[in-house]
DNA sequence: AGATATTCCTGGAGGC
DNA sequence: TGCCTCCAGGAATATC
């Protein structure tokens, strides 16, 4: 579910609840998400203090002075929110904190992981990360090293978080449209200035999506419980066989240019082919 | 090595 | 109403 802009936002809303809270109580209410609790993982967390709250690529990551941090990957269709019994179906883990409150990670598709790991740097989840793209070292050059030996599409790159981090399924059909890229270019055929333009659609969007408390399509929803409202901006995404944007701007068309939905990977793209090439 | 297909899981939507 | 198939914000793993 969530991309960068949704794990953003989480840790946003989170985060002024957790800081300097102590970890009271944790719930296990199954053995397993994707994959199993680390050894330990309820004893190793009650009674840590909270130090800090962050976000790398698409993990959750809250510090503790116990000298380890808790990871948390939301998957598809993770949440955290701070709510009260009753628990509801697929409610797997409930955090107490020292003032009471529960936050509460639900998770119905069960994609999502938590682990505990002394160092984030290091930690196999981390390590073959690439570049955070809205950090200093996300630009023209880093990208373009980094696309200069991929033979695949483009769209199939930017979502590999080699290449750059928390780029998911809509924002790379949303990126590669503000760029006027098609996802079905190779992504070593792009020449500087269309490296240059995605580089600005990547970043445009991503932050745009976050300052709307990102996207809801199905079940997203922020720890508040509200849903975020980026997907009223979508100009590709879901837009199947409706008019391109690109119809307007180019005023009137003999053809009016459709999106097209197509699919890479496995998974859907969306693009116009008119104004993206 | 790098590109592509498959897999994990549940629920909602749409077809019949 | 019910049953079936397909699809969904991710990403590791297997296969070519």
């Amino acid at each position: 579910m969530p991309e960068l802009p949704e794990v953003e936002t989480v840790v946003r809303g989170i985060a002024p609840h957790l800081k300097k809270r102590r970890i009271t109580q944790v719930e296990l209410r199954r053995a397993d998400l994707r994959v199993p609790f680390p050894k330990g993982f309820k004893e190793r967390l009650e009674g840590a203090g909270i130090t800090g709250i962050s976000r790398r690529a698409k993990y959750i990551l809250i510090e503790l002075d116990t000298a380890e941090t808790l990871v948390i990957h939301l998957g598809m269709s993770g949440s955290l929110m701070f709510r009260e019994a009753p628990f509801k179906k697929h409610d797997h883990v409930i955090f107490t904190l020292d003032n009471g409150k529960k936050l509460i990670f639900h998770d119905p598709r069960r994609f999502g992981l938590m682990d505990l790991v002394k160092d984030t740097k290091t930690h196999k989840l981390f390590a073959h990360l690439g570049v955070e793209p809205l950090a200093e070292g996300f630009n023209s050059v880093t990208l373009g090293a980094s696309l200069k030996t991929r033979s695949g599409p483009i769209k199939t790159a930017i979502m590999d978080q080699k290449v750059v981090v928390g780029v998911g399924n809509i924002y790379a059909s949303e990126s590669l449209f503000q760029a006027h890229i098609s996802p079905l270019r190779k992504a070593n055929s792009l020449k500087k200035s269309e490296i240059s333009a995605l580089c600005e659609g990547i970043k445009n969007v991503l932050e745009l999506a976050i300052k709307s408390g990102g996207s809801s399509i199905k079940d997203f929803v922020q720890s508040s419980g509200k849903p975020g409202y980026f997907q009223h901006s979508f100009e590709v995404y879901g837009h199947t066989n409706k008019p391109c944007l690109c119809a307007a701007k180019h005023g009137i068309l003999k053809i009016t240019p459709l999106v097209k939905k197509i699919t890479q990977q496995g998974r859907a793209t969306y693009y116009c082919n008119n104004c993206q090439k």
